[in-house]
RNA sequence: GGGCGGUUAGCUCAGUUGGUUAGAGCGCCUGCCUUACAAGCAGGAGGUCGCAGGUUCGAGCCCUGCACUGCCCA
């Protein structure tokens, strides 16, 4: 047997190895079966990262997670089905390449569109693999032949597909509307991709002249530069103040182009002009601001627009032509004061809109684009989730999904760029229509021209990839994947994107399956068109101040950096183990090493084990691992601790298996830690050290039972905590079988269930008492300072039963508390501070020591304390008719039998106590 | 302004429909190189569960108010 392990877990040694043995033998691949599947099939799908990013925290938080449950439900003999991709990312990735050209001196426009394109997918061939071979060393159990990229031919026709089918049902459309304008990318950008922040700013007062000469108006603005735009101005119809000027015309200030004289606009009334802020009239300027976009519109007010794409005024002749819009502000204030027109300048905390990827400030901008009716695929995504065909895991975002759903937006679709799915719609050059087609058109549906341009605009990047579900099994063909593996059972991501993307996927999923008869060919229901059932929410991985990871501020943690200072396992069992559902997760290197402590422990369990086995075979006592597969327990006649560990085992993985099934990480993670090094190594190992004799002149028999029960049990730990450490409990369950596996790895053989008859609340309760009268010896010891090698005879006082327990077991308690011999002395002559008692037993040590009357004086006190604290508490319930009369039974029986205890241990303590004051 | 959360040990966090002495990891103190493991073993200290009321036989948990704090949306 390969058993020489090296002292000290290593997980470099042995992690790169089985992540690439994995991927190599395609272990977790998931064809498409023949026909209906034989196990149930979980399915995954893997949120894309972006093409141009790197693995950090947050993607490994959540692909641990969806590997733990993935590599959980393979256990259980689900088709388990975890699909991996990554997404084009259309401005990200643009804005990455042009990056790369800009060091080259040069710029897409001069490469013009095609070349760039093929420029990107260059990139793309080059670079755009990087974050899935980080996912490949972390060992995701995902089926790479799967692996998808939202640009590809096949997700190419779905995307096109759904934007012809959204369009013919009449639910895209086409129009000029205030968008948020990103003016470094030159595009569109959605609502979702502009954060709103906070800064001090500037209230100018302006005053506008009536044109007949007869008076002002004085209007308050935050973008004066934007009056170039302005072509009214509004008050509230009831404002007493202006009632005289409705209809009057303002000579608009600096508007003149050329030699022209300045424009001349109205005074108009409008409900939105608040006359609180400000001086309650508010200059209108629809193409450069919602609101003022929908004055102009119920006033039907023209349009002007003022700024070009990269928010530079755009009025050819004005003297303002050409600057960018921060100089033309300063230059307008400027010339306002000089024309005595700058009443006044306040200080106003204004909150502005900034692109997400770009950090510009958004220029509300008119322009034409393309838009989705979105309320008819909000009112499906809403009744999927009402009705409880999707679960949201923490309860709370549900709420929060309906909030956004039932207060959508039309979605504008189209962005400016190069990189992305181009609109399949063509403009005829000749009758200004559009063609929209899955195919390039070769005339113009409306006048059969063959003057066609394309669309230049392509399609938001979410477009796709909220498509993905169906997507990727093959939609818009009913293939059998579609049969087999929508919808998916779960989605994990975070909450960041439950709009952008989750909300989107629930919409598109629910409109377009529904058209897709199930396997059987009878009608998809609601139900089934949803593109997964559940959803699973993670939080926020923060630094270890709770701080959120950002570059600026420099405190971000590189996953791979600390995978490998500490080992995937650890990192990954740091993440479980802090993954509360519904709290952000302050990543801690002390946990961390922890858990990386944890691994070293199980490792060293292993050499132990090992060396038994080793030992055993020596004398010619060999454990099969064969046998091990089998469903084993101890023999009737094994030792307390046998039965002890085995029922441990089993009431753990009851406990795991529901954690996980309620995506409770932490919970689960922290069950098989406590089983393992609570449980199996301080204990059980202990234990077992005292039958692993293989010398002629011992019990073979026994020694051989105890063996199996130790590698049996061990074997079965090792596959429960496999989920959440794959790679060493990979390594050691190569080892235990030495080889000759009955899987090709652990991942494949089957998760620990329990089994009834292996659970017995008898065997656990014995070995509780046993516990605490060790522990209580050891307590003594220390308080007596005993020294820590010497062997002691105890004394104990306890009833027949507990004695019969502690002589059966007598071995154990020696070995553990080094103990030499237990006496059971008819009369009690030990002093106090060589006494303990708890509720079952009383022990003492005889060991002299010089007593410090004070402290232990102190102890007997402090004790006494709580004890009569605990009586206390009782006798108020227990003495309260109305508990008695309403508390449920078990209550009042346990806390009847918890004030029988405290009484007798606080008359225990208080003799004690009188003891030591005679000693004094 | 609207909505959703949080406040429990020095730190980071658990605590499932209210029910018997509120737990863990790390850190801290003390003693041990006990031949699997010093990345270890053993023992220990440490909490009036943010504050104030209320409901209840019973509240860390439910209700109201307050304070502080985080996030989302406008």
């Amino acid at each position: 047997m390969s058993h020489d392990l090296p002292k000290a877990y290593d997980p470099t040694a042995i992690e790169d190895r089985w992540a690439e043995y994995w991927v190599r033998e395609r272990l977790f691949d998931a064809p498409t079966p023949d026909g209906a599947p034989a196990a149930p099939p979980f399915t995954i799908l893997l949120p894309p990262p972006n093409v141009t990013g790197r693995l950090h925290m947050g993607h490994m938080l959540n692909q641990t997670e969806m590997d733990i449950l993935t590599r959980w439900r393979r256990m259980l003999g689900d088709l388990a089905l975890w699909l991996p991709g990554t997404d084009h990312a259309g401005i990200a990735t643009q804005m990455m390449v042009e990056r790369q050209l800009a060091s080259e001196n040069k710029s897409r426009q001069e490469l013009g569109r095609e070349a760039f394109v093929e420029r990107v997918w260059q990139w793309k061939q080059h670079y755009g693999g990087a974050i899935l071979d980080q996912m490949k060393r972390l060992g995701a159990s995902v089926d790479w032949t799967r692996e998808y990229f939202t640009m590809d031919d096949n997700l190419s026709i779905a995307v096109k597909d759904a934007f012809v089918r959204l369009h013919e049902q009449g639910l895209i459309y086409r129009g000029a509307y205030i968008v948020n304008w990103d003016p470094v990318q030159q595009t569109a950008v959605s609502d979702l991709e502009v954060e709103h922040a906070e800064r001090s700013g500037k209230l100018y007062h302006l005053r506008y002249p009536l044109a007949d000469g007869s008076g002002s108006v004085v209007i308050a603005t935050t973008r004066p530069e934007t009056m170039l735009g302005d072509v009214a101005v509004a008050v509230n119809p009831r404002d007493e103040r202006y009632l005289t000027l409705h209809g009057k015309l303002l000579r608009l200030p600096l508007s003149g182009v050329d030699s022209a004289p300045e424009r001349e606009i109205p005074v108009i009334t409008d409900e939105w002009a608040n006359p609180e802020f400000g001086t309650g009239a508010v200059k209108v300027t629809p193409a450069h601001d919602p609101n003022d976009f929908a004055i102009g519109e119920r006033h039907a007010l023209p349009k002007p627009i003022i700024m070009d794409e990269r928010a530079r005024i755009d009025l050819p002749g004005s003297p303002y032509h050409g600057l960018d819009r921060y100089e033309a502000r300063e230059r307008i204030v400027a010339d306002l004061r000089e024309r005595d027109l700058l009443v006044d300048v306040k200080e106003h905390a204004l909150a502005i809109a900034i692109s997400q990827r770009s950090g510009a400030v958004i220029e509300p901008r008119l322009s034409t684009q393309w838009f989705v009716k979105i309320q008819p695929l909000a009112d499906k995504a809403i009744a999927a989730v009402e009705q409880g065909h999707i679960k949201f895991t923490p309860e709370q975002y549900a709420k929060t999904y309906f909030e956004w759903m039932r207060n959508i937006h039309d979605w504008c679709i189209s962005r400016q760029l190069w990189w992305g799915h181009r609109i399949p719609a063509w403009h005829c050059r000749n009758c200004k229509q559009i063609t929209v087609a899955r195919e390039t058109p070769a005339k113009c549906s409306y006048c059969g021209s063959a003057e066609l341009d394309q669309e230049t605009d392509v399609l938001d990047t979410w477009f796709s990839s909220g498509l993905l579900p169906c997507s990727v099994f093959g939609w818009p063909r009913h293939t059998h994947d579609l049969d087999v593996f929508y919808p998916t059972q779960l989605l994990v991501t975070g909450f960041d994107i439950l709009f952008f993307w989750v909300a989107r996927m629930i919409m598109l999923g629910c409109h377009f399956m529904l058209d897709v008869p199930m396997a059987d060919g009878s009608k998809r229901t609601l139900k089934d068109a949803v593109p997964f059932r559940e959803v699973y929410i993670h939080a926020l991985v923060r630094d270890a101040d709770r701080q959120k990871m950002s570059k600026t501020k420099g405190n971000v943690i590189d996953p791979i950096e600390i995978v490998e200072r500490y080992g995937t396992d650890a990192v990954r069992f740091t993440l479980a183990a802090m993954a509360s559902p519904g709290t952000d997760i302050a990543f801690s290197e002390a946990r961390t090493e922890g858990y990386r402590a944890f691994a070293n422990k199980i490792w060293n369990a292993a050499r132990f084990i090992f060396m038994n086995v080793d030992r055993a075979a020596e004398a010619g006592i060999v454990v099969h691992p064969k046998t091990l597969v089998n469903s084993f327990g101890p023999d009737e006649n094994a030792p307390i601790e046998a039965h002890w560990i085995v029922s441990r085992l089993n009431s753990t993985a009851a406990e795991v298996n529901k954690a996980l099934g309620e995506y409770r990480f932490h919970e689960a993670a922290s069950l098989v830690y406590q089983f393992f090094w609570g449980d199996f190594c301080d204990w059980y190992l202990e234990i077992v050290k005292l039958r692993l004799d293989f010398s002629h002149s011992a019990n073979q028999q026994a020694s051989k039972s105890a063996l199996t029960t130790l590698l049996s049990t061990f074997e079965a730990a090792l596959r429960l905590l496999s989920p959440f450490m794959p790679f060493l409990t990979e390594e050691l369950w190569h080892a235990v079988y030495d080889g000759r596996t009955p899987a090709k790895s652990i991942a494949l053989t089957r998760y620990p269930q329990p089994m009834e008859e292996a659970l017995s609340v008898t065997v656990e309760a014995d070995m509780a008492q046993l516990q605490e009268l060790i522990v209580m010896v050891r307590a003594l010891r220390k308080d007596l300072d005993v020294p820590e090698r010497e062997h002691v005879t105890i004394e104990m006082a306890t009833s027949a039963q507990v004695r019969e327990l502690t002589e059966t077991n007598r071995a154990i308690v020696e070995k553990l508390a080094r103990v030499s011999a237990i006496e059971f002395p008819p009369h009690w002559n030990l002093s106090p501070a060589n006494t303990r008692t708890r509720s079952n037993f009383t022990v003492g040590l005889p060991y002299e020591k010089k007593i410090d009357v004070a402290v232990e004086r102190e102890r007997l006190r402090k004790k006494l304390e709580q004890y009569e604290k605990v009586l206390l508490n009782a006798e108020r319930q227990l003495d309260n008719v109305a508990f008695l009369a309403k508390a449920p039974e078990k209550v009042v029986s346990g806390l009847k039998k918890q004030a029988s205890e405290a009484a007798m241990l606080r008359k225990e303590t208080l003799d004690a106590i009188t003891k030591l004051e005679q000693l004094a």
